[in-house]
DNA sequence: CAATGATGTAAAAGCCGTTCACATGGGCTT
DNA sequence: AAGCCCATGTGAACGGCTTTTACATCATTG
């Protein structure tokens, strides 16, 4: 178990990836306060010195964590999305669920992304593949927007913000996979899509 | 410096509560996982151990300190309700720049409560002192629930979910006080403000 | 005034992050 | 095919942090 495939070599051969699974895996196990970097190396089946010939530190891996996430995310919502099929309004419901879904069962991405106050700009391309997975919440409001009446067209970028952010309070107080904070009387998918529907009556969907 | 008021004695007489202001000041300058029992120690003027007398360990200090966050969360949120004066939309609008003002001003104090992954059960009094600043958010929507017609009435603790869940949000993503974490076009609280008028309308209201 | 329990100290063990000099060997040049 | 070079991994070491344990100090109280 220790050091799949045997490890036949000095070298690792594909240490950088060996050390963001683990890092996943231990984050999941015992939060993003709980990874460390030893922890990892021990993992991989290499010494307490090899991460740093691939991460500057233990932060930098942890952003590494968190870029793949952002990608990962990004994905995920692109597909939930599916270009808006086949209505804006049954793809926008398939969104939120797939955030909230991420949310639930890559725990260990999501407080890497959101909770692991990672510095913006620990990894140079962190904000713009942050920007992709907002891209798409946009993409959608947009879509929506467009049933709208020109006169009473929100901002997309606004619209798009508050759907971030009650699906983001949502998940991040009531939507964590095991550890749950609080006790509620409806699921959080159940309390973001009631969440939407208010919020998009109250723009005249 | 070392020691306010010369530490005239042996005991110190007031750690408890010295090592929760350390903690705030060192949670302030370097994030909750930059906070160290021994520099909280230290600038309490104490040695690395004595820490221990009062505190379990390193995270019931930071329970202690989310802890002593709900209470004023709690009271910042019931002086800006100020039991609905003079009207409910007012003191709702004042309710929601209380809760961004909290998370900018105190950022050490939200972060602790919200983002230090505190268990809930680290302290227990945890979760109670928590519901008291949730029963201010619900007691609010109750009080404009009221003025809906009886059929249209949603539950108020469903909404009282809701707003919080965007505050937070809005909090969380973009209202820190110095290390913003993304530009926007607007303010957070003009955004929150945004958001809760179309959710709002929403409702009826 | 002396005993006692609460509070603080000193020292030590163990872990972690990080650095540095050194070892290894995969791949490119010739 | 031989040999060199550099990316990658190792071992040892330093300092700092957490936590425990035995001991020191002192405020209270009977």
């Amino acid at each position: 178990m220790s050091g799949r495939r045997g490890r036949r070599s000095y070298h690792h051969g594909n240490l950088r990836e060996a050390l963001i699974d683990a890092a996943l895996q231990l984050i999941a196990e015992k939060g993003p306060t709980g990874l460390t970097f030893a922890d990892a190396a021990r993992a991989a089946g290499v010494s307490p010195a090899a991460p740093y010939r691939h991460f500057a530190d233990r932060d930098a891996l942890l952003a590494s964590v968190a870029h793949q996430g952002f990608e990962k995310f990004a994905d995920a919502l692109t597909a939930a999305w599916d270009d808006g099929q086949p209505n804006p309004r049954t793809a926008f419901r398939r969104l939120g669920h797939a955030y909230l879904e991420f949310a639930r069962n890559e725990t260990a991405y999501y407080t890497a992304m959101f909770e692991a106050q990672v510095p913006p700009d620990a990894d140079r391309e962190l904000a713009r593949v942050g920007d992709r997975a907002l891209a798409v919440l946009r993409q959608a409001c947009e879509a929506l927007i467009a049933e709208l009446p020109e006169g009473k067209r929100p901002p997309a970028l606004m619209m798009a913000l508050h759907v971030w952010s009650m699906s983001h309070g949502i998940a991040s107080l009531f939507g964590r996979g095991d550890a749950a904070r609080r006790k509620l009387p409806m699921s959080p998918d159940e309390l973001l899509e009631a969440g939407m529907l208010v919020y998009l009556q109250g723009l005249g969907l």
